[in-house]
DNA sequence: GCGCATCGTCGATACGCATCGACAAACCGA
DNA sequence: TCGGTTTGTCGATGCGTATCGACGATGCGC
């Protein structure tokens, strides 16, 4: 491999030199930037990353700390990893995966060994184990998801309350007195994880503000349990009755359950559901959805670290962003008007 | 940062016993390495990267070059990628990402920057961008799918062949005459996906050996393309009918169109998909799978890269190893004998 | 035409670790 | 007891880059 000796022998100047045309941290002539750029290119050069980390005390790599998921929806997850890498490299960084099987001490590793300049944090939980670590880490960190104490922390998250406050009041604008909240499932919930929490304080919030009655039903893991919960919230339901279903996992279990119950979507019953656009509409009745952004958190989250890590004078200080969520209406809710 | 240095003389020893306790490749008396180790114990020592690269001319990094997916069943690539991980950490590895975003190029800046030690490239097309870069780089790689030529190259990937042979002889010991066969989806086919062939060739090996006609039924993305698909079919098939959906982007299209016309499973009709076990337990009528095991696949391919990293004498050496596939029944296919 | 700031380049050094050669000490068999 | 081997440690060097101080060359104002 080509050194930067290399390129300066070839090229007639310094290594020094070769450098400084790299780094642009010092004014080169014309005639011998180009020179030099030649030489790189001849040689097809690429500056080692070792030697580049050892000199310059950064190393251009970002690690990513991906959550230990046994089956939920990973679907999702996938779409944060590949557009955070993809937005990472725009900047010049990449990506270091850093699994949960090492535990909070795997983030200690790769920042201790100095193989990354900063974190990013996936699925924090509201009392999770690596928020106290990352506070002593000597690198900045950006949480995806927002922890209880989030003092002196940056996270960004999309706006679960702004989102379900949106669920209560669209549906409330199309006529619905009775909504049903098809919630997380159980284990999620355990979890603490803080945004079941937010959303459910839009809901209330809105339901209180548009008078709307609000039936709370588990999040069940089969098509029979969500049809029992289902059926369950029908007899309490006032006027055509309404589903929201904000985890992506129910998606496809409350559709069914009411198509096996005989209920048509957006005739006799509206459905809003948290999905992606492509899945929604590649239903035979495209879903109402309700979408909680991950591209464009993932996209945030990437330039809010870059951000600290190109100029760590803005560090640390505390910040949450929240994205705002998207409704989409499509063909499962019904037609304002409509009531029979 | 503590260094080997500051360790070194906190135990009274050079700084070179120091590197030599670690590597091991140097005899130590007990004494020197208590005191050495003890010492790193109390400066909560950890090597730096950067350095230990740059001295030994290895990463200890692994690059992961992931598929680039516009929405298409990404829930399975997430697996892959932690399985991954968390295997390549055991043999002391990390991971860093590789997105498609940079292309082919994208593996010669890792490999060329001197980031990786090696690469695994995930989800390889029959006529893969990717295979005629990775032929000249000077590092090991592993492929995830098994190009048109794999000649020098090392690939690992489910036995589909095998998987198509199962399913048409699972389903032909139950009695079955004639089996519809669910497609991949167009754009999949389109991208010469090597599996695809391999399945199909499977399945008319068993075909052809059990005497059962096969019905190809297009793969499609709506439900209301299934049903259609599944009716055509319906009106072929000659006994209990039966359906094999091989990619796992179908399972639940194939279920909610059998669903739709009236049909039961495991009663009216058989039904073998590919999906996770949790998955396909959580159906109302559990589902008989065909598994295609991307954890033992991502664990293999794991332990053949870090082969070649540990033994580079092994190296080049063509391989081509195949995961054979698992058969589950579940109740998503008629009992042998229980023809009406 | 002179002093002075700016421009452009070079040489030297540091970054933290691995590794090689050297060497003293301990051990062995005869 | 002695040559020879093994054991254990050290000092020196190199890996490839970034960066600092130095310095000659050039441009500027007057």
């Amino acid at each position: 491999m080509p050194t930067s000796k290399d390129v300066a022998r070839l090229a007639g100047v310094s290594q020094s030199t070769v450098s400084y045309v790299m780094s642009g941290r010092r004014p080169i002539s014309e005639k011998t930037r180009k020179r030099v750029e030649d030489a790189m290119a001849q040689l097809a050069f690429q500056p080692n990353a070792g030697a580049r980390a050892l000199a310059s005390r950064r190393t251009q790599v970002i690690g990513l700390a991906i959550p230990f998921v046994p089956d939920l929806h990973m679907g999702s997850i996938m779409e944060f990893i590949s557009v955070i890498a993809a937005t990472a490299r725009q900047s010049d960084y990449d990506i270091l995966l850093v699994t949960d099987d090492e535990g909070p001490q795997g983030l200690e590793r790769v920042v201790g060994q100095q193989l990354v300049d900063g974190l990013i944090i996936m699925q924090v939980e509201g009392d999770d184990a690596r928020v106290p670590v990352i506070r002593n880490l000597p690198v900045p960190s950006v949480l995806i998801g927002i922890p209880e104490k989030h003092d002196g922390l940056e996270c960004i998250d999309a706006d679960f309350e702004l989102a379900g406050q949106m669920c209560i009041e669209e549906l409330a604008k199309l006529g619905h007195e009775t909504i049903t909240l098809v919630d997380w499932q159980d284990e999620v919930i355990r979890r603490h994880v803080n945004y079941v929490k937010r959303f459910h304080r839009g809901v209330d919030k809105a339901a209180a503000a548009t008078g709307t009655k609000i039936i709370h039903a588990p999040g069940r893991i089969t098509v029979a349990g969500m049809e029992k919960a289902v059926a369950k919230a029908l007899e309490q339901s006032r006027g055509i009755p309404a589903f929201i279903a904000p985890e992506a996992a129910n998606q496809d279990l409350v559709v069914e359950a009411l198509n096996n119950l005989g209920l048509v979507l957006g005739k006799d019953v509206s459905v809003v559901v948290n999905s992606s656009d492509s899945d929604a509409e590649r239903q035979r009745i495209p879903l109402t959805t309700i979408g909680f952004e991950p591209d464009e958190v993932s996209r945030r989250v990437v330039h809010m670290i870059v951000r600290d890590l190109t100029d760590p004078m803005s560090r640390p200080h505390e910040a949450l962003e929240l994205i705002r969520p998207v409704f989409r209406h499509r063909k499962s809710t019904v037609r304002p008007h409509s009531k029979r």
